[in-house]
DNA sequence: TGAGTAATATACCGATCGGTATATTTGCGT
DNA sequence: ACGCAAATATACCGATCGGTATATTACTCA
């Protein structure tokens, strides 16, 4: 297994569940030679510093999510059961999370804050895309007559983005699905509300 | 300043800063040398280990945090009033945090997730004091007449509790406080659309 | 098939980590 | 005023951190 790219992806692979549980800082470069089997060397040679992984995870972490998400969401024909495809997405996070650790936008969001711009300025870009990718949908809804007109869009889009990440907190650190389902139940009235 | 109590509030009063900002992992016990200007002896003689500093500060956030909000609740007579107090007290979060780092329980719940069982407990305890607390407005609401009789107080109170808690962390990773006011918007209406 | 090079492994660096053993200081009780 | 004990300061420990310099391995191409 000598070729750079595949090495690259492998580390990648193994360091991206270590950063999402561990937390950037916790995550040593020592973890991810013991998950990868690779030594320091391989990890040097293909990465200029810890960061560069941290970074190239994060965006593998973003694929993941979004390309999980966006096939649900394309699997629905209205916005309104768009929005609800995308909440019940969401309830897999807790017992089931596609990547181990939770949602890594949430984590990164929170880590990255106050100590790790690098980080920082790409959770801030890809929290930009879900809201945007809601209000679009949203807007699309409105034109197509599946949503009231007087909805705010990227209103709507922050709230259901804001919930969803407040509820995924809730439920991972509690353990158990209780308080996601019942967000889910609310959000989910609050698209029949909203819907025509 | 040899009162050991004194030392101790001293500690906890400096560390709680800077295990809000960087994490747990992040604040070493030399970030909290340097702040309080105290030695690491002092520090180990009044605490077991960096765990229990950690702890002591967590209980330190909660109280300031539960102080602040009980406050400006109790200043209000109506279920609905107190309810809009909490989603405005919240929005102070984002540019002026009572705790410099945002949320001291959002961060720990992030952060003692998956490594963390000493504050992992103790953060499923204060999330279960403050949905308790929200029910308990509902409750009362609902018996005083204030709140549809239909209202789920639970479900209301976590949904409540997820959502701001998503806001604080949207606002604070955005570093402007559009994204809270949207899902403050959003709460209050939902608050009008409950209420009597 | 052997030389050259790219990729990986090994060995090491200084710095810092949490924690402890010991020295020093401070204040209280007599 | 002095001795004793509690509190704080200092000096040090092994472990581990991110990172690098160098050795070794594996593959390519002549």
């Amino acid at each position: 297994m000598r070729d750079p790219q595949q090495t690259k992806q492998l580390i990648i692979d193994k360091a991206l569940p270590i950063f999402n549980t561990k937390g950037y800082n916790a995550a040593s470069i020592s973890d991810i030679t013991a998950a990868t089997g690779i030594t320091k060397g391989a990890i040097y040679g293909n990465f200029k510093n810890k960061d560069e992984v941290a970074s190239a995870s994060f965006d593998h972490a973003v694929s993941i999510v979004v390309g999980l998400l966006s096939k649900k969401v394309r699997a629905k024909g209205s916005a309104p059961e768009k929005l609800k495809a995308i909440v019940n997405y969401y309830a897999e996070y807790v017992n089931n999370p596609p990547i181990p650790g939770g949602c890594p936008i949430l984590n990164s969001s929170i880590e990255a804050d106050d100590n790790l711009p690098f980080l920082k300025s790409k959770v801030i870009r890809t929290i930009a895309l879900m809201k945007d990718s809601l209000s679009k949908i949203v807007n699309r809804g409105i034109l197509e007559g599946q949503i009231k007109r007087d909805v705010d869009s990227e209103e709507l889009a922050v709230f259901f983005y804001a919930t969803i990440e407040g509820a995924i907190s809730l439920s991972r650190i509690e353990g158990d699905g209780r308080s996601y389902k019942h967000v889910r139940n609310m959000l989910n009235k609050l698209i029949e509300e909203i819907s025509i």
